[in-house]
DNA sequence: CGGGGGTTTGAGTCCGTTCAAAATACGTGG
DNA sequence: CCACGTATTTTGAACGGACTCAAACCCCCG
């Protein structure tokens, strides 16, 4: 599946991570000031348009990227072309850092869901920051444990859960980064994903995504109208994840 | 499902880092001579016989583990007592990390295949040395990259392939860990995992690893004997993983 | 207004599960 | 060392969920 925009990125200059809105949530925000200062001079900043991919599976690991809008997908596909979608990553998060600690080439297509301000820092500069800074260290190894008590979490998932349950499952994670409760209980959320690449997080087909909607609507779990998502009752949906 | 022995652990005294035959292939082999003598005053050395737990899921995390010998399987299970085996681990491998950096309680029960020595660091131990010795720190942010990948790979053959294709796919990666190589090709395993073990493994149930088992017997692919495993032909294996 | 991709729907098939029973392996105690 | 009871593994038959293939529909964009 190639990246749906060719455009190309339109390089931003004059920016300052002290100043970035989601600095602090991200593995950076454990850094002093002189880091910051090293870190303003190694990086690129970049804007994409949406449906851009920011690098592709197979390409050389350069360095990490860092989320500043925008959402981002990673995709991975095997030889024969079936992909999964195995993550989105949102502003305030970092990007390729898998690929970059261990050393190799990229496993996974970054692709722009949204439009997005995306930072790149090279190697050398991540290298010397974590050298010096033990925390900006121990801020990875906890992100990447998070990372994998969640791919581990996916795993069992997707064994021991029906795609109805998985797609429960899924709809209250996108609630957590895109949905807004109303006072009522209601939820209502516009998701960034197309319906093929819904079914892509699931690791099913478009069609049985395509039945599951149908159903859901059908039986007043939530309703769906593109890509915008109403749940009148999550504790219906909790229930579907049971079976 | 409970563990299988109840046997306590039998604590082994007097044993030295420095001396380890898996010290080198482990996330400890950067470390300096004063680091060691640390190790080996706040770990804690114990035998398993086969079948027992070291953690169980859910329980607080102290500390990592260190394989000394013996194979370790990582278990996860859900609410409803359905389970997958995560991962297996083997002598010089680290175990329990994932919790530690994470932070929280386990979220996999770690259970001895073989009788099995390891040891215990505890928490203060481990991030002493992390603090003080960054290579340390970069081993685990490689070795947890690594796991990441692994991840993402499982991920991917789960979705992408058939129950077929993953046991063949697994049958290849265990004999990375298990298997010798005749002269003629011929690889021949005796693997530590049950049936039932095997299954969980493949995510899928002991029935269908049962009739998978007897297709290949019939069709000459491998030779299973309880827990002996004869591969006659490696290609005929990578043949069934397009499959 | 006319493509063209994405989405939905339908029908049929296949793979893997479930339930149930038989066969085998295993550990224990005599 | 053998006999027994239990747990695991294997086999069988039937069911069901998700996939495939194919066509219709829809929406967006040119």
């Amino acid at each position: 599946m190639p990246p749906r925009s060719s455009k190309p990125p339109v390089p931003v200059c004059g920016t300052k991570c002290f100043g970035c809105a989601t600095r602090n949530t991200s593995e950076w925000s454990a850094l002093v000031a002189t880091d910051l200062v090293s870190l303003d001079e190694h990086k690129i900043c970049a804007d994409y348009p949406a449906g851009r991919a920011i690098f592709t599976q197979g390409a050389t690991c350069r360095g990490i990227f860092c989320v500043s809008l925008g959402v981002i997908a990673l995709r991975k596909s095997d030889a024969r072309g079936k992909s999964v979608l195995v993550r989105l990553v949102t502003a305030g998060e970092t990007l390729g850092y898998r690929s970059f600690f261990a050393g190799g080439d990229y496993s996974c297509t970054a692709e722009t869901m949204t439009p997005a301000r995306v930072c790149f820092v090279d190697k050398e500069a991540v290298n010397a920051i974590i050298q010096r800074n033990p925390v900006a260290a121990t801020a990875f190894l906890q992100r990447m444990a998070f990372d994998l008590l969640d791919a581990e979490e996916t795993q069992l998932n997707q064994v021991t859960m029906s795609t109805r349950g998985r797609f429960a499952s899924l709809l209250l994670r996108l609630r957590d980064e895109f949905g807004v409760t109303a006072d009522d209980g209601t939820i209502t959320m516009r998701i960034p994903l197309s319906r093929q690449d819904t079914a892509a997080m699931l690791g099913t087909r478009p069609e049985t995504l395509a039945r599951l909607i149908r159903k859901f609507e059908d039986e007043g779990v939530a309703r769906f109208d593109g890509r915008s998502i109403v749940i009148p009752d999550v504790d219906a949906l909790l229930d579907e994840m049971g079976a």
